[in-house]
DNA sequence: TCCATTCGCTGCACTGAGTGCCACCTGCCT
DNA sequence: AGGCAGGTGGCACTCAGTGCAGCGAATGGA
């Protein structure tokens, strides 16, 4: 039934608008009862995003999960490949939603708090990871907010070429410079004193991400 | 008129929620006609953010005034914190609303819309000074999200101090934390040569964005 | 087999946001 | 005086979303 009323809903989208849609037109193409619709979605931009629920369900409980001395900025670009996993499941269907929700403000706006809920439980799961340190709370936003810039970045431009291009190698390229910008961060220089110096020589006009690389690195060395 | 119709929606949502109050009883109360609230405002919830509008514009502004030479990543701050300033113009409303938008899931979305239109102008703008460089929209978005975060972090830890804390110092301490973490990255070394090195020693522990200044400071000076 | 309970679906009536249209009124120009 | 333009109000309408009550089918027990 679910099913049903989403691809009566595309279909009328895609033939007419979806303002020029009501919900009366979407239950009488389906066959099914007007309060059935609203059982199913709590509203009818909903319709536009069915899965969307199901995927954040999956993302908190992946993060959830996470082992402790696991790279936190690493974990979350992961549990963000998750949402990436989400739309390639269903190329053709993303790639409607996509000029649907291009053209349509109210859509846009929907859109914008599913990706708010994304990044909260990005920042959520970072706070707690970075809480302690300094300025934890202030990072875990910044990198919760740049990863899924990042994300949804590649996300796009895959979806303009029509899921044509390789989503997955564009995303990882994507998060690798948020990853990059923010580096291992969070992981505490184990077993070491602070007397201990990290000698990083870099030539002019390297790329900063470069450099912060090979200051990773050498952080990183025993 | 606007202003009437402000005053009036909000002594009704603070006294009875924003929920709880129709239009036609703010229109009751300012003493004016329903159809003259929606010629000063399109929706409901535009009433709660009444200088949004010319905010986005003043950025627009802004930007577009900017000289060729900026560094882009201080100028996209520089923008962020005319939002900043427009909060602090008037603290107790801005509290007020914040604890509105906090308990009411429509305003919150809402004020998404807002935040995402701030970020598209900064992005735009980074795109233009990084386009022609590798990845350089990628990185506009990134860049534009993190400053984004960063400044509402600042912004939100001082709404719930009731206006007490010092805006312009948790903004700017933020603001540098996403500055640092892009660095100079757009500005091209001038007249140097690639063989040219530069040697930064940290000590380890060292917080990141420190070292980042170092090199920062490193590449700038001739 | 028959009754009772529950659950999912439906129709109905209602509220409230937002819109199109027209009438009005006020100030202004000719 | 008579047009004219712009801000305003009133009215009726559409449509999203909700609360309520009824209805049928499946389940479960006697």
């Amino acid at each position: 039934m679910r099913e049903a009323l989403v691809a009566a809903a595309f279909r009328l989208f895609l033939e007419r608008g979806y303002e020029q849609t009501t919900v009366d037109d979407i239950v009488a193409l389906a066959g099914v009862g007007r309060r059935s619709f609203f059982r199913y979605f709590p509203s009818k931009e909903d319709v536009v995003f069915p899965d969307h629920e199901r995927c954040l369900s999956d993302m908190q409980a992946f993060l959830a999960r996470s082992p402790e001395d696991a790279d936190p900025v690493r974990r979350v670009c992961d549990a963000a490949r998750l949402v990436l996993r989400m739309y390639a499941e269903n190329p053709a269907f993303s790639v409607q939603r996509y000029h649907l929700t291009k053209k349509v403000p109210g859509l846009r706006a929907y859109e914008l708090s599913v990706v708010w809920r994304y990044e909260r439980a990005l920042a959520e799961y970072l706070r707690g990871r970075l809480g302690g340190r300094p300025d934890g709370i202030l990072r875990a936003d910044v990198i919760a907010a740049a990863v899924v810039a990042a994300h949804n970045n590649a996300l796009r431009s895959w979806l303009r070429s029509d899921g044509r291009d390789d989503a997955g190698a564009a995303v990882d390229h994507a998060l690798a410079y948020a990853q990059s910008a923010f580096g291992d961060v969070p992981v505490p220089p184990r077993g070491t004193s602070p007397e201990d110096v990290v000698v990083v020589a870099a030539r002019r006009g390297t790329p900063l991400w470069q450099v912060l690389r090979e200051i990773e690195d050498a952080f990183a060395r025993d």
